[in-house]
This record gives C-alpha cells, sequence and structure tokens, in this order.
RNA sequence: GGGUCAUUAACUCAGUUGGUUCAGAGUGUUACCUUGACAGGGUAGAAGUCACUGGUUCGAAUCCAGUAUGACCCACCA
C-alpha cells in the first residue's frame, strides 16, 4: 500500500473543495426540513482575511457543517458590505497616487472608479474563505449596493421618513476631516492623548484687569464668543456684566455665567466657542451666543482665522501659542493628558463641528429590542455577559446621525424642489420625486430639472442593519418563499467590536420591519491578539497571513488550532503552536487511517475476546464522549467539544482501542472486529467533520467508493443512543493494571517481547471479561487469581487489589520497602483527613447522607489498602 | 467618573448549580524509547499557598464583601 506517512493537506483540501462545489451540496432551497440559517457579517468588499475572520468563519462553518449532518436545512448566506468610507478612502488614495483629486471629479466619475476598484478587488476575501473550507451557499452571495438591497435601503428609508423618524438637523456632530464627513458617534474611537492645558490672561474691556482661562486648544480662541463662570463662584463676582476682549481678534466678548462649568478644574472659568464644542454649544444655545465656526472643512483655518488662514489647526495651535507668549497672553501652560477623538476609519482627529445632517430617532426603535434581549429571551447573547452592555447602550441611546458626504454609497433619497432646506420630499425614484413635489407644492410646471437629489450618502451601517432581511429580499417582497422559509435567523456569529454598530441595529430593524427577531443566538466571539495581548492589526503588522497559515498547517490544522483555544467571548491569544497541534492531531488521524486501511481482513478467523471487550468499552466510551459534546454544543462551547473529541480520538481511539484490536504483525484481522473498527472510525470523522471538513472528507471516500449522495458532508451525524456506564468504570480500572505492569517493565528492565505471567489477590470486583486483554496488551500469558500473595514476586496495587508478577530475579527488598512506605504514608494521610470529617459531628449532622455515605466508603477503602501494604511490608 | 470581566503549573486556559485523592488539560520542560500507523510519534516524571484579606458553611478554587493588579466597554469636564 502507497499511502503516504505524512498527510499532504494541500491537495487534498482543493479537492474536496471542487467535489463538493460541484455536486452543489452547499446549496439551499427551501423544502420540508427545518431551515437552520445563518447570514455571513460581510466583510468589506475589498478587504483581505485576516485572523479574526478565521475564526468567526471557522465557528459559523462549524455550526453549519453539523446542522447540515443532522438533516436540517442548512443555509449560509455570505456576502461583502461595500464599507463606504473605508472603500471611499482607499479609492481617494489609490486616485491621489494618479494625481487625481476627488474634487475634480463629477460624483458619477468617482462612482466610476469606486466600482472599478471593487470589481478588482472585491471578492478576494471571499475565495480566501472558500480556501478555510466555508461552505457557504455561494449562488446566494450577496453585495450591500446590489440593486434590491439598495431598493430595500430606500424603502426603509421612505417609511422611516414617513413615520416621522428621520429628520433633519442642524446639530453637533463629529466630523472627519480627513474623510470631510460627518461619523456617528460609535465611529469615533477616544484615544489617550498627551497634550497641554494653556493658561490665557483675557483683558477685561475698560480696565487694566483681566481673566485667566485654560484651554487645550488655543487656535480656538478665534471662534471665542464669551467667557463663562460658575453663578457662585466668588473669585468671578466683581466682573460680573463685564466684557473680555479675545486676545489677537480684539473682539468683546460677555462674561456669562452657569452652572456647567466646575470651579474646581483649571482656573474656574472656561471660554466657550460653540462652533467646536458640544458642551459650549449647548451653553452658546442657552445664552443666545453667536456661533463663529473658523475651520474650513478640512480643518484648514477659513477667514475667521485672520492672518493664520489657510494653515491646519495643528499648525496653527503651534504658532498661536508663540504669538500669544511673545503678546504676553500666555501665562503658563502644563502637561495635560486628555481623551481625543479620532475616526475609527481614517484616524484623523475628530473635529467637533456644527452642521445639518440627517438623523434617525432611537428612542421608541430600540423598545422592542430591549425587550427582546432583557425579558423575553427571543433573542440571546452568548456569552451573557454581553446583555449589561448591551442594555446600557440601549437604554442611553442618542439620535443616529445617518448622512455621510461621501460618494460611496446608498445615495440618501431626498429631492429637493427649491432653495428651503425642507423643501424637499423623499422617494424611490426621480420620477416619484417629481410627482411627490407637484402635489406637495401645487406646481404641475415642476419638471426633472427643477428637481435634484440630496448629495449625502447614508452610514454603511443603514445597509447592512438590513442584512438578514434583505439578503432574502424580505423588504421588497415580505411574502417570498425565501423569507418566510429562512427568516428569522438562527446564529449569528460575530465579534463584540460591532455590537453596537451592527448587532444592536439588526436586532431593532428586525422587530421594526418584520416585527420579528433578525436571528436567534448571537454567539460573539473573543478578539484575537498576540502573544503580547496586542490587538491583530494590519498597522502593527502582528497578524500573520492566514493564507500562509493554511499553506504550512493545512485548513483543517488552522480550524482545529484556533478553535481549541477559544471559549466564547473570550479572547484568543494567537500562538503558531496552536496550528501545529492542529496539523499533528491531522496528521494523527491520518495515520490511524493508514493502520486500518492496512490491515488484511481474514473472514474464517475468530475474533479474540479482547476485541470484543475492547469493542463494548468503545462504543461506551464514544457514546459518551457524544453525549458531552452534544451538551457543550447546546451551549455554544465549541472549544470543549472539540477538545473533548480530539482526546477521544487521540486516546481512547489510537492510543488505546487500536493497540488493543491491533493483530499480530503479519497477521490478519477477523471480520467482525475490522468491521467494528471502521464503523467506529467512521463515527469519530463523521462527529470530526464540522470542525476538519478535508481530512475527515478523504478518509472517508478513501475507505470505501461512495457515490455523491453517499459524501462525508451530507451523511447523518450520529444520534446519542446512551451507553454502558460500568464497562467505563470497569476498563479505568484495568488501564492501571495495564500501566502498572508496563511500568515495572519499564522499572525492571524486562523486555516487552520476554512474557510475563500476572496474579492477584481479589478484594474488589475485577471483570474477568478483560484478563485476555490485559495479556495481549502486556504480553501476558495468563491473568488469575490466587488466594494469597505470592513469593518472591514484583508486586503493584490498584484499587484494592494486589497483583504479583513473579520474578526469577533477586528482588530489591529495600526499594520495595520504600515504594511501600511512600503509599502506606499516603493512604495513611488521606485515612487521616477522612476521619477527621468524619470524627467532626457537625459535619456528620449537617452533610447530606450520600456525602457521609461516600466518605465512609473512603475510610473503609483506605483501611483496606493500609492492612494490604502493610502486610506486605511485614513479609520483608 | 460609571460598568463588565479576569487573576489557577514556566506559558495558554478548563474547572457547568459548594462535596470522591479535585487541584486538571494542552504546550513547554526532564528522563527513557530508531517497538512494523504515526519522532508531526510513544512511555514515565517534575511542576501550583487556586491574586490578597476577611466572611458564610460541617465543608470554598467554586458563594459574599473588601483590597490589589490587568483588560475591555461606556461617558460632553475646559
Amino acid at each position: 500500500m502507497n499511502i503516504p506517512a505524512k498527510y499532504n493537506a494541500i491537495t487534498v483540501e482543493e479537492k474536496w473543495y471542487s467535489y463538493w462545489m460541484e455536486n452543489n451540496y452547499f446549496h439551499s432551497e427551501p423544502d420540508e426540513r427545518e431551515a437552520y440559517t445563518i447570514v455571513i457579517p460581510p466583510p468589506n468588499v475589498t478587504g483581505v482575511l485576516h485572523m479574526g475572520h478565521m475564526l468567526n468563519n471557522t465557528i459559523q462553518d462549524v455550526l453549519i457543517r453539523r446542522k447540515r449532518m443532522q438533516g436540517y436545512n442548512a443555509c449560509w448566506v455570505p456576502g461583502t458590505d461595500h464599507a463606504s468610507i473605508a472603500t471611499e478612502a482607499k479609492v481617494v488614495a489609490k486616485l491621489k497616487e494618479q494625481g487625481i483629486k476627488k474634487s475634480d471629479l463629477t460624483r458619477e466619475q468617482f462612482i466610476e472608479h469606486a466600482w472599478e476598484w471593487t470589481h478588482k478587488h472585491g471578492g478576494l476575501i471571499l475565495e480566501q474563505l472558500k480556501k478555510l473550507g466555508a461552505s457557504c451557499d455561494w449562488d446566494r452571495t450577496k453585495f450591500t449596493m446590489d440593486e434590491d438591497l439598495n431598493r430595500s435601503v430606500v424603502k426603509i428609508f421612505k417609511d422611516l421618513h414617513a413615520k416621522g423618524l428621520i429628520y433633519k438637523g442642524y446639530r453637533m456632530v463629529n466630523w472627519d476631516p480627513e474623510a470631510k464627513t460627518t461619523l456617528s458617534d460609535e465611529e469615533v474611537i477616544y484615544m489617550e492623548k498627551p497634550g497641554k492645558l494653556y493658561y490665557l490672561n483675557y483683558a477685561i474691556e475698560g480696565s487694566d484687569d483681566f481673566v485667566q482661562i485654560a484651554t487645550t486648544r488655543p487656535e480656538t480662541i478665534l471662534g471665542d464668543t464669551a467667557i463663562c463662570v460658575h453663578p457662585e463662584d466668588k473669585r468671578f463676582t466683581h466682573l460680573k456684566g463685564k466684557k473680555a476682549i479675545v486676545p489677537i481678534v480684539g473682539r468683546a466678548i460677555p462674561i456669562i455665567e452657569d452652572p456647567y462649568v466646575d470651579m474646581e478644574f483649571g482656573t474656574g472659568s472656561l471660554k466657550i466657542t460653540p462652533a467646536h464644542d458640544p458642551n459650549d454649544k449647548l451653553i452658546g444655545e442657552k445664552h443666545q451666543l453667536e456661533v463663529i465656526d473658523i475651520f474650513n472643512d478640512d480643518a484648514t483655518l477659513n477667514a475667521y482665522g485672520l492672518h493664520y488662514e489657510g494653515k491646519d489647526r495643528f499648525v496653527v495651535r503651534k504658532e498661536i501659542v508663540a504669538e500669544l507668549k511673545d503678546k504676553g497672553i500666555l501665562v503658563k501652560s502644563e502637561d495635560y493628558t486628555h481623551k481625543v477623538g479620532t475616526s475609527e476609519r481614517t484616524k484623523a482627529v475628530i473635529e467637533p463641528k456644527i452642521s445639518e445632517q440627517w438623523f434617525l430617532k432611537m428612542e421608541d426603535l430600540v423598545k422592542p429590542a430591549i425587550d427582546a434581549v432583557l425579558n423575553t429571551g427571543e433573542v440571546q447573547l452568548v456569552p451573557h455577559k454581553f446583555v449589561n452592555t448591551y442594555r446600557h447602550w440601549m437604554e442611553n441611546i442618542r439620535d443616529w446621525n445617518i448622512s455621510r458626504q461621501l460618494y460611496w454609497g446608498h445615495r440618501i433619497p431626498a429631492y429637493y424642489y427649491g432653495q428651503g432646506t425642507n423643501d424637499y420630499v423623499v422617494a424611490e425614484t426621480k420620477e416619484e420625486a417629481l410627482v411627490l413635489a407637484r402635489q406637495k407644492t401645487g406646481q404641475d410646471d415642476l419638471n426633472e430639472k427643477d428637481i435634484r437629489q440630496d448629495e449625502d450618502s447614508l452610514d454603511t451601517w443603514f445597509s447592512s442593519w438590513l442584512w438578514p432581511i434583505s439578503v432574502f429580499d424580505g423588504i421588497n417582497d415580505p411574502e417570498n418563499k425565501d423569507f418566510k422559509y429562512y427568516y428569522p435567523t438562527n446564529d449569528l456569529v460575530t465579534g463584540p467590536d460591532i455590537l453596537f454598530f451592527w448587532v444592536a441595529r439588526m436586532i431593532i430593524a428586525g422587530y421594526e420591519f418584520t416585527g420579528d427577531k433578525p436571528f436567534h443566538h448571537v454567539y460573539l466571539t473573543g478578539l484575537v491578539r498576540d502573544k503580547q495581548r496586542r490587538k491583530m492589526s494590519k498597522s502593527l503588522g502582528n497578524s500573520p497571513d492566514p493564507i500562509e497559515l493554511m499553506n504550512t498547517y493545512g485548513a483543517d490544522g488552522v480550524r482545529a488550532g484556533i478553535l481549541m483555544s477559544s471559549a466564547a467571548g473570550n479572547d484568543l491569544l494567537f500562538d503558531e503552536n496552536l496550528m501545529l497541534q492542529g496539523r499533528n492531531f491531522a496528521n494523527k488521524i491520518w495515520n490511524g487511517f493508514r493502520l486500518v486501511k492496512g490491515w488484511e481482513v481474514s473472514e474464517d478467523s475468530e475474533q479474540p475476546k479482547s476485541a470484543k471487550v475492547a469493542i463494548a468499552w468503545y462504543r461506551a466510551q464514544f457514546e459518551k464522549t457524544l453525549a458531552f459534546t452534544e451538551e457543550q454544543f447546546e451551549q455554544y462551547r465549541l472549544s470543549d467539544a472539540l477538545t473533548a473529541i480530539y482526546k477521544l480520538v487521540w486516546e481512547d481511539f489510537s492510543s488505546w482501542f487500536l493497540e488493543m484490536v491491533k493483530p499480530e504483525f503479519g497477521q490478519p484481522i477477523d471480520k467482525n472486529t475490522y468491521e467494528a473498527t471502521v464503523g467506529f472510525f467512521e463515527n469519530n470523522i463523521k462527529i470530526l467533520h464540522p470542525f476538519m471538513p478535508f481530512i475527515t472528507e478523504e478518509i472517508w471516500q478513501y475507505f470505501n467508493e461512495r457515490s455523491p449522495e453517499e459524501a462525508l458532508i451530507i451523511s447523518a451525524y450520529p444520534k446519542t443512543k446512551g451507553f454502558d456506564e460500568l464497562i467505563l468504570e470497569e476498563f479505568e480500572m484495568i488501564k492501571e493494571v495495564i500501566s502498572a505492569v508496563r511500568n515495572l517493565r519499564k522499572e525492571k528492565n524486562i523486555s516487552f517481547k520476554e512474557s510475563l505471567e500476572l496474579y492477584f489477590v481479589k478484594k474488589e470486583e475485577i471483570n474477568p471479561d478483560f484478563f485476555d486483554l490485559i495479556g495481549k496488551m502486556c504480553n501476558v500469558s495468563k491473568v488469575e487469581e490466587v488466594k494469597q500473595k505470592l513469593e518472591n514476586a514484583l508486586t503493584f496495587r490498584v484499587g484494592s487489589n494486589e497483583f504479583f508478577i513473579p520474578f526469577s530475579q533477586k528482588i530489591d527488598v529495600e526499594a520495595e520497602t520504600v515504594k511501600l512506605q511512600e503509599e502506606l504514608a499516603y493512604h495513611k494521610g488521606f485515612l487521616a483527613s477522612v476521619q477527621k470529617k468524619l470524627s467532626n459531628e457537625r459535619f456528620v449532622n449537617n452533610a447530606p447522607e450520600q456525602v457521609i455515605l461516600n466518605e465512609r466508603k473512603k475510610e473503609a477503602d483506605a483501611l483496606a489498602k493500609i492492612a494490604m501494604v502493610e502486610k506486605s511490608l511485614a513479609s520483608f
């Protein structure tokens, strides 16, 4: 036979993925079976696979494959997200390389470039998922900018607008000067950054007096429109009603009072710049202050910046500090660490900016979504600990800024017919808009030229929050058969980092637009970190290339490795050793297969007793493990399920069972044992298939010719049957006997080839059915009970039974004595602790009866063992 | 500032309603083994005051309170 000793993953994996694709096993159509559905968290269309994807898609594939084998109609819908800001930023960068500025292009031209980019780089990540073995229904692949998804988004916008939930507001928003767009609050990451707190003196109008303020942003003094102090702050009562002069600008601004000011902080007086700070804006509104915006869209200063006009805000900060210092206005500066908002995508420092944007009212929308997670349990978060985070966010939710000043994305379906900011209608098409506009204005002579669509596009998440609905076209056509069959979906697998961005909003959308949950369970994976516990990120360069990993360790190896140590919700410290472990496991299975496949089967040789009992034992062991993994799956503890199977296959099956039934070298194996072994092997690879699909399919098909209908991927997953607990217990004792004999051989340097005899004095039951097996495993020619201990023999004790191996050489009495004394000391110590417990009246009175009985049994056992050891000692 | 979670062997982690000698696994490490499936393997061993301090209990790694350290999430303090 020429099966290679080393399992070659690469060729095998390609072969079976193609086979699965050719036979259409991944595709799902509604039928009479129960559906099991997962929608993929759509990765960025132009993204590449990283370790986070590996983890989370492996989990999805495990769930899907298992359910498919269990007879569900499993459907895993793949797709990608247009990722407006990220993709637009990439396109802008690429155009810049070619010397083209975004502002040189029309919207249409830019979008053309973006599509070109998308087609060129898009979808690569889905190809990479295939290498991982992802059994997605590729016929259902969706993109968040697909035409039908666009129609869904527009419809939803229109619907929410009609309900009065979408409105335009002139508000302070998060401005990303790099991408020149607003961001939602969730897209702003606050980072600790070292800065300085500058103390400045503002002169008081018409006097020599001054008021001192502290600021971290001296460049914004150009937009100051007030100084604010606490009304009860006695230090400033003399300034009441006076005006201060803004340095450099020379503008006189009022000194106002507001309890917002913290008297303890800084100098106790605060400069107010309503255009550039959310709090200042609130105070400004309250006191009806002038709003002076000093920035352009790219965060350079505008005309209000005077001689700083056209310079960047950070350049200006430096220069203005120098100028203030020269003029004696800067009193001092202190080092000060504070949190600075940055853009999640571009990393640019966010500029709070007042502008007119579209908002979605969240207050009422969140109610059913809160209820579903907190009260009814219709949607369950796994692990449960995320419920609190979810609740907190939901209960403190603010209106969602859904407009973005980007070209790439779903354009806001609002059409203006006049110059006023509210002279618009919301419509699905321009034609419809015209009709609506005519109705609204009563001007029948309006035509298409008079109508222009809003320039903004929608936040990416405004399309992805519909994902579980829109991939089945449930918005446009709620009665369609796919939607009715697959929705609501079952499980969602994603990272906790997008719990708010995506998961929460999908739950909101589900209830609002379908009246039902979008999914039942949300499995939140941990983050993949490097060995120094840092998040894996491109900028740190600490993320290994998943493709390289799969080439080195095989997709199965990587899948197993990454799952082996990743409990739900716990971060995973990436270590290549895990992948190595996964690969070695694949090799172990492979070699077990080689062994079994190499056996010659004899029709007429009889089944040895040892094999018979081995089969009975392994059957029970398998069933026990299967039952355990079922429990683990119930709780989404995939890692524990896999570890259990790993041990079953490596230890129980390979190290024990195969050794137990292995025929003598050169001898054939009897048919019954062979068939049982192959049956066990096949069951092993069935329950392993969801985790390691490729090698299992390879072995499955190698064992026997299989038609496409008999492929492992669609074979029936074993069902739990219950098992014989007793045989498992009995075998534990046998195991101990076997390893004790092996140890003695080693200690005394007795070759395995030298046959031994084993005798024992029985104090507790030992099942004689196993004796042949002991014989085979230890090369012992007979196992026999005797009434009393043997002289001149090696001894050991298992349970309360004492074993003897007659030994021709001289027994080292001293060494034996030492060994026995150690055992004695151990048992005595144990006895003491048990007796201490039992002599404690309160224990005896309070503990449950079963516990006390256990203790009594322990006491009796210990006493028996002590007696036995003492007797042995006495005989020396 | 508020919240959540963690702290168990050198490392990464289990320990599922408090009760068997319950202190575990994998990796690493040590010693031995070219045994006919597998050195990507086998056998055996060493290794921990379960972060700390109290409390509850007959009994605590497990429950409670506090402390320390770390991680993450949320929040408009110049």
